[in-house]
DNA sequence: GTCTATATAGAGATAGAC
DNA sequence: GTCTATCTCTATATAGAC
């Protein structure tokens, strides 16, 4: 838990302010604040915003996918690798995060206000989830562990527009509790 | 369809780009184009922004509840009953609305930034739909119409911050596709 | 790489004439 | 009820010293 380089520290803060006020309520300032520089010295790091964001979004989606692709490709059977990517999910309100979202989720739904670069970064994350998911629940059809009706690609694509809305939309209070209510709910279905 | 007072346009021009762009990028000088009206003279009808986006939520959510109770109370087999709700939210997406979520979606995913009647307005909407939803689900259990696992209200919880996020996430391009593809997995689910 | 200072634009909001 | 004009604040971004 050394010290981090400022570039990292930007970017942290950067993504907690898009996960919790979305991106465009932050500005340079907030992030100014919570770093301890001055905001013309993230420019020097991010020009733009919209690099920042791009930034934002490369970084979370790379790491999220590995941890996605880690599931997939590991031991167990399909219920459980479901439920590891569901606690993927979840961790985000995890202690004292309770108010933030996914930020590609959040990015998503303000993609109207964002260039086409990040767009595209926030349709290719979603694919890629899609694809990973697929691949779950084609493995828990053939050894017998899930029994959903429909294609696995569907239900997938499903699995995550519930996921992300989840967490956009059941932030504050009971949402740890709403979101356990949820993902509950979505295993029942899956698994039977 | 004769003339619209101002007060309508106002709210009309708003709601609209809280469905497109979300709030946090939705100013007085866009809703000032859209209407053909001065800024100062949307501050007569809504004297803040946040007045403003509060009664664009009054009104989106007495029309929609109001849709809603007339599902849940009207004739009919449950099936048919969810897929009538599931279009209400489809409806947003017709024709040239391509880019537009729920309106309600949107501040949701925004709740952060907004004041304490907004949020709470917010929470009784989802609070609402999820009841609805609960009583359409009973009546198929009973009836025998809808075969889903677990209870009633998580069911609910599940379909609606499924359709919400599946509107603000899958918008563009493919949105209607997409939007088709997830609902139709949705009512796979809850018929078997 | 960080700073001060500044440019430029846009935001929400108000005063007061008509 | 709508307008012009203006206020104040904040936004993103840049120039240039250190």
């Amino acid at each position: 838990m050394g010290e981090q380089d400022t570039r990292t520290k930007i970017l942290d803060a950067a993504q907690e302010l898009v996960q919790r006020i979305g991106a465009n309520a932050m500005s340079y300032q907030h992030i100014s604040q919570a770093v301890g520089i001055r905001k013309a010295s993230i420019h020097h790091h991010f020009p733009t915003k919209e690099n920042l964001l791009e930034a934002v979004i490369e970084r979370y989606s790379a790491c999220f996918l590995a941890l996605l692709r880690s599931i997939v490709d590991g031991r167990g059977e399909a219920p459980a690798k479901l439920r590891r990517y569901i606690a993927l999910f979840e961790a985000t309100l995890e202690a004292g995060n309770r108010d933030r979202a996914c930020p590609i989720g959040m990015l998503g739904a303000e993609q109207a206000t964002l260039g086409d670069e990040a767009v595209e970064a926030i349709r290719r994350f979603r694919e890629e989830n899609e694809k990973g998911l697929e691949r779950i629940l084609e493995q828990g059809r053939t050894e017998g562990s899930l029994g959903f009706h429909g294609p696995p690609r569907a239900m997938a694509a499903l699995i995550y527009s519930l996921l992300e809305g989840e967490l956009m939309l059941a932030r504050g209070h009971a949402g740890r509790t709403h979101f356990q209510t949820v993902s509950g709910q979505l295993m029942r279905l899956a698994q039977k």
